[in-house]
DNA sequence: AAACTGACTGTTA
DNA sequence: GTAACAGCCAGTT
């Protein structure tokens, strides 16, 4: 039998590794999928504390609004990050939800 | 173990 | 449309 554990954030990095490329998703829509409709702050808090090098897409999850939810330098990698796979992004961090949302 | 934190969100004004 | 508030709950101290 498998010895993983079914930890929220064990679910969190599987579900925000299945974001495909050139999409974005909810904080909300995460924690839902995670089976936990009312955590949407806590994915914010697993992706904060991402172990440095992690592969792990964090740069697709943007809050309800379709806006970066990071501010200053963390918002201009998260940005830069979008627009390299083809994402447009304001530069106040807003994005087309209707166009990139994933999960539609 | 208890308190504190906050990459959120829905409601209200 | 924005702003203030409160509830939320896993992770960290």
């Amino acid at each position: 039998m498998s010895s993983e554990q079914d930890t929220f954030q064990q679910r969190i990095y599987h579900i925000v590794s299945a974001i495909p490329y050139g999409h974005v998703a909810t904080y909300g829509e995460i924690a839902d999928l995670a089976g936990s409709v009312r955590a949407a702050r806590q994915v914010g808090g697993v992706l904060k504390r991402l172990p440095k090098g992690s592969k792990l897409p964090w740069h697709r999850v943007v809050n309800r609004m379709g806006r970066i939810s990071l501010t200053g330098l963390d918002l201009d990698r998260q940005r830069l990050a979008l627009e390299a796979e083809g994402v447009t992004v304001s530069p106040e961090g807003d994005i087309d939800l209707q166009r990139y949302r994933w999960q539609r």
